[in-house]
DNA sequence: TATGAATGAGTTTTCATTCAT
DNA sequence: AATGAATGAAAACTCATTCAT
């Protein structure tokens, strides 16, 4: 009976947190990232005390969505990786669960959080290298398929659809997805494998490349 | 007299007005547009007075790059379509003339600014109308010369490539240019006439699709 | 059954409170009364939810903080008047006794908590006054004997002794100790009696000099 | 003309300047450090943006006023000094001259302030040896004089008077004119050289020991 | 009853804008 | 007309106290 007192009081104190990650990817994705925490501790039905207890910061707290979506976008990503038939479909796929990566992208973009790499920790690094690594498998495969162009790397696809991610914020909803589905599958066809094109320029991204841990 | 002095004055206060509207271009592409005023004020070596009494407000500073940025680019686009060869290779000149782009869609993309519509004054829609009739001119011509596929519309380019204007702002000035051509390179490819492809879902959006003087 | 489980429980709150009360006085020492609540909880090992079933409030606590240490010098001063051959002797005894003292008055002094009077309780009152008249019985009898010099009265001796327990808190704890030693030396080597030094400025201070239930 | 502008200009922010510290050292000796900040400005006369502009943060403030205050204290003793026909003499006037001391005592005893060694900057700490330097040469001259007796060091001294400048926060002010005066003389009469004393326990205290700049 | 999570009023701090020089 | 100081409203953050478990 300790124990389900316990386990229910931690499932109050973990409601309230999922309710706040909640209503902050909301907000942050409907009006960027510097909302009052009183808008997002009411969004989130709860008191500003509460929304500090469970994170330190404003920073903490933007750092824990950041986490928590890409946690998502990874999932999703391994699933579909599983599940798919082609490495190609898996990679439209990808890019087409654009959803969570609104708020990843407007996150990743402003950038006088992620320069001052307040943003920048371990955990972050970390997960951002297990989503690197599970596209870049799928990138691989879909080379070796012969579905994707030989001349783009992982980072290249991941800059460009992140980038994707990012138009339509001042739209209406449907449009948006519309010019979102739109730009994603002219994109594709400009990733398809095709010997008749001219090569791009310069040489295909690799990690190293988008690791934002170094001073502009 | 009061001629001459006027004139020195007005020489005056338009290198004043020039400095801050440079520094808050540098700046909002920089950092945001979420940048103490005081800030801008003294990247361009001016008091905040000074600002003040240039723009009424935070908005109308916004107001005014906005415009100087669109007008840039109005500017630049018009040269292209006079001077290329083909409509296809004014398109391109176009998104490769990005720098500008940058400020411009960091500001539209702030959507709880943009959103509250303050930016959207008779000038901008103006300017926004001209931009979009000189890259839908060019639109249309490279439909008629067969280069550009047909089932995209002028709204679908410039949505698309102001997306693309966005990614790197994180990375060191190099690699940004890098991940930018390419990704631009890519995008050309997805857009130039093949009539084997599969058709883009929806319709070509126009100009009404991207209209942001409308509430969510 | 009711009167055993109400000892044991009592037995239980009595632990909780001497914790409290012990955490309180240490930290009271070493930062001063302005700690969260949160802090004194802890280093006592209870919850705050203990800490306020004990003491209604902040201002609860603290003058039982001062209760508890006021009767503990009352005591400790009847004993020294009690065993010591001498006066003298009996009043050097109570100032070296300094380790009580240094919460006290760490605590009366905080003006701003005193003198809103809101530890000015009719039991404080009380025990003020009952360590004032133990005190006044071992001046009494040192002036008698002639050890303490006669222009000073009980009030000067508390006064100064009061403050002589104050020094050193920022140093390492030997120096500390060092420093109050060797002060309350010198000022007791000043209140002995010699009759060739000059007379005190003023009257001999007493009860009614240092009371603080008045506003200023 | 510009000149004389520009002076006046800066003598406006001197006066806003003077004011906030002359505010913040009344109301740090009336009611201790933990006043909020607005209610320092209200008694300066300015805005809080004014205290905030001329003082980064609460503990810039603390510093500034501990600054003046030591600086203050160090004339005052260099005056003594000069002026004064015996060390002795000087020693009295640099304990009397007591106002001063109310305040950075009562700072420097704010231990939880102290032992974060927020405060203790190189201008502090240099001024802390500046007014340790004076009051070592009056200290000295005395001994050499043979006013002082010979087994107290300077810094002996200098915390058993700012021990004395310590009581009475909560007495009526005449009263605690009082009890400082006679605490002092006390204490002056235990100073006094006198070959029939007992020597002190330990040895002369010197600025090592007082030093604050370590953890505890 | 003990616990520690939740609350919100109170403080600290920032920054857009005004105003005196 | 330019400057930068002053202002105060708003945002960030803390902590005394209450309350659900």
């Amino acid at each position: 009976m300790a124990v389900e007192a316990g386990e229910q009081l931690r499932a109050d104190a973990r409601r309230n947190r999922d309710q706040i990650l909640a209503a902050a990817k909301e907000i942050f994705a409907e009006q960027g990232v510097s909302v009052p925490m009183e808008e997002i501790a009411r969004r989130a039905s709860v008191g500003v005390g509460t929304l500090y207890r469970r994170f330190r910061d404003r920073d903490a707290l933007l750092r824990a969505v950041l986490e928590d979506v890409i946690e998502r976008v990874v999932v999703e990503a391994r699933e579909a990786h599983r599940t798919e038939p082609t490495a190609w479909r898996a990679l439209v796929r990808i890019m087409r669960q654009s959803a969570q990566f609104r708020v990843i992208m407007r996150v990743f973009r402003r950038s006088s959080e992620v320069q001052s790499l307040r943003l920048n920790t371990q955990e972050i690094a970390c997960l951002r290298n297990e989503a690197y690594d599970i596209v870049d498998e799928v990138v691989a495969a879909a080379h070796r398929e012969g579905s994707l162009r030989t001349d783009v790397g992982t980072a290249d696809i991941i800059m460009m659809f992140s980038a994707a991610m990012h138009q339509g914020l001042a739209l209406r909803d449907e449009t948006a997805v519309l010019v979102a589905d739109r730009a994603l599958a002219i994109m594709l066809d400009g990733l398809r494998a095709d010997p008749t094109r001219e090569p791009l320029p310069g040489r295909p991204l690799a990690r190293a490349d988008v690791e934002i841990d170094r001073p502009r």
